[in-house]
DNA sequence: AAAATGACGGTGT
DNA sequence: TACACCGCCATTT
């Protein structure tokens, strides 16, 4: 796959997350196929080409916390999050809470055991 | 062509 | 919990 699909696909992505939840750069680098490109995805959304069809605010760090945003900073971006209902511990997104979860293809028939 | 950079992430203290 | 280090890899210098 070149560099652009690759960038492509990314962009694809964000474009799935749904208001109110958020994903996280190393999350995105995993479905894409990417899985140590967690960077690169991060200097793919700072060069979003287009802010308005790309979601890019709801990408935020693993910890939960956010970093840069192009269209006005991490302030603008925390309010984004708050106005689509994303749930905030103090300056970090409650991924237990609001994190994207990835419909599973093949485990709609499967019991996801929590732990054993 | 080689080195530096960064909207990351995991580990160690 | 917070901060410092180090590995990662497409892009830029």
């Amino acid at each position: 796959m070149s560099s652009s699909e690759f960038r492509h696909l990314i962009y694809q992505l964000v474009r799935q997350i749904p208001a109110g939840q958020v994903a996280t750069y190393g999350q995105l680098a995993v479905l894409s196929g990417h899985p140590h490109s967690a960077r690169v995805v991060g200097y793919y959304l700072k060069t979003n080409p287009d802010i308005p069809a790309t979601p890019c605010h709801r990408v935020v760090a693993a910890d939960g916390s956010l970093t840069g945003y192009v269209a006005g900073g991490v302030d603008v971006k925390k309010q984004l999050l708050l106005s689509e209902g994303v749930v905030f511990q103090g300056n970090k997104v409650n991924l237990k809470i609001s994190r994207w979860q990835t419909p599973p293809k093949s485990s709609i028939f499967n019991h996801a055991p929590e732990k054993s």
